[in-house]
DNA sequence: TAGGCCATCTGGTCCT
DNA sequence: AGGACCAGATGGCCTA
């Protein structure tokens, strides 16, 4: 775990000043309200409306004294801490995998939050914010699955000319021909059955607004007719055409090498 | 300067 | 009981 947070470049020994009940020096402005009792001073408005409507400690806390308070609060905010630079771990990873978007620089950049600032329509070197990850990632496996739907239809056919699925050179053949990813983890190669099911059943709810023209965003792989598989490389891939005018896909093709810190220093 | 994106803090809830 | 997860709030940084 502590390999995660290092390699995150942010250290983890230097967060944000913490909130701390009976801290009254680290506390951020506006979020914290002296004057409060300990347990409850860094009430926001929001964290005020629970579920059941009030707020009260639990027991246990609420038996401890301030200097156990502020030690059980510390500890909570740097496991939630942690737990998010996990997950910006995990989504590093699946920024290197969303070729050809993936960014080089990302993986472990974190160190460099800045490069997260990054929106659709900005300028090549930004990176994908988190909402363009998912998005693009989403709409990614729907087209490897619909690739994969598209090999194995010409698989079909060209094994019936050559005397058979398991007929020697062919797969090899067709695997050769440039796929993208088609090699890469077993665990993207959905069945096509239930790819076509979710994308037939999330197109109609996938907001087009402004990526119905996007063979990656909008649900076009599963859409686009059998004999001509998705141009991938005229999407994003170097040497590919126009950009995509949707507003992902107006992002870099290409990762930048370098990354400016977030916070600079 | 506004808006987008992000990290962090926080309290509540759920699960083991 | 403790940890994981979640969502709201807040403030900082960056870009248009």
């Amino acid at each position: 775990m502590n390999s995660l947070s290092s390699s995150l470049g942010r250290a983890p020994e230097h967060p944000r000043p913490l909130c701390v009940p009976g801290s009254a020096a680290q506390e951020l402005p506006g979020s914290c309200h002296p004057g409060f009792s300990p347990v409850s001073r860094c009430l926001s408005p929001g964290a005020m409306l629970g579920h059941r409507g009030h707020h009260r400690p639990p027991k246990s806390q609420r038996d401890l004294s301030p200097e156990e308070q502020q030690e059980l609060r510390r500890k909570i905010n740097s496991r939630e801490r942690r737990r998010m630079q996990d997950l910006n771990v995990a989504m590093d990873a699946l920024r290197e995998v969303m070729v050809p978007y993936a960014s080089s620089s990302s993986p472990s950049s974190p160190s460099s939050p800045s490069s997260h600032s990054h929106h659709p329509g900005a300028p090549p070197g930004r990176r994908l914010s988190k909402i363009s990850t998912l998005v693009l990632a989403r709409n990614y496996i729907l087209l490897l699955g619909s690739s994969l739907q598209e090999m194995r239809r010409l698989l079909g056919e060209v094994s019936v000319g050559v005397g058979g699925v398991n007929a020697g050179p062919v797969p090899r053949l067709l695997l050769a021909g440039g796929w993208p990813l088609i090699s890469g983890p077993s665990h993207l190669l959905l069945s096509p059955e239930s790819l076509l099911t979710t994308a037939a059943s999330s197109s109609s709810s996938t907001p087009s607004h402004s990526t119905a023209k996007c063979a990656i965003l909008s649900p076009g792989p599963v859409e686009a007719p059998l004999g001509a598989p998705v141009q991938w490389s005229s999407v994003g891939a170097p040497g590919g055409g126009s950009l995509c005018p949707c507003s992902v896909c107006r992002l870099p093709r290409f990762s930048h090498p370098s990354s400016v810190p977030r916070f600079p220093k």
